[in-house]
DNA sequence: CGTTCGATTGAACGATTGCTCACTCGTTGA
DNA sequence: TCAACGAGTGAGCAATCGTTCAATCGAACG
């Protein structure tokens, strides 16, 4: 593709693009901060996060809550789960869930200063 | 659905319910809060957040930095500006974009604190 | 044991997403 | 005024996502 080309080797500012390619390089692990981004931004796990934030609650809780099969909610959970965002408690057969990092809160704090302006 | 009414009658906390229902609605604009993380949620876009976090960058720079057409870039870049997430400075042909909003780096900061542990 | 019931899982689906391709827009400069 | 070129746009697509349905697991209790 020509015009690409042209674009590449013409006009991009090589230096700077080379600068900043390793200060990117330099944020670690991008793939793990691209999903805990991801699983934050769908309304359904990012309500049962806010929701865990105020109490611990079972699968069926949650679903009640949230308006959707205890499916769905277990679904996600796992999700979540898997990547560390939410822990598990079981007590018989209810499994009560809850933050599993505090660090999660401030995300979502951060976040929400940033829609006030 | 038998089985869903049982669950919602007989077994649900709905006092819990009702509690955490109302603090989830006082968080405000919950769809909006979603679109953010939405957006940060997708590698090619959080890459050129962060690019933009360290430099003030033309589509053309972008698109050579992710090694992705200028047209994906484009269209991303379009997202992030009706959320106004980035800005942009128009130099004759050329649309340099940066950051619009000092609060994203800091969400990214703790997303970054969330990820070592 | 067998039944109950909350939780989990896998398949299947409709919807959404992000990309490329082709085209257009708008500014520059010959 | 017209060609060049960076940027923006819309259609179309493959891939991914989130949900439901149906089946299964496993603990509690008669």
């Amino acid at each position: 593709m020509v015009e690409k080309e042209t674009c590449d080797v013409f006009y991009v500012d090589e230096e700077k693009v080379r600068s900043v390619a390793a200060k990117l390089a330099a944020n670690g692990d991008l793939l793990h901060l691209t999903e805990t981004f991801k699983l934050l931004g769908d309304p359904t796990r990012l309500k049962i996060i806010l929701a865990l934030k105020e109490e611990e609650l079972c699968v069926c809780d949650l679903a009640s809550l949230l308006g959707v099969t205890r499916s769905a909610v277990s679904h996600q959970l796992r999700l979540l789960k898997t990547w560390r965002l939410v822990k598990l408690r079981r007590e018989g057969k209810v499994a009560y869930y809850s933050l599993d990092d505090t660090h999660i809160a401030e995300i979502i704090n951060a976040a929400m200063e940033h829609m006030q302006e």
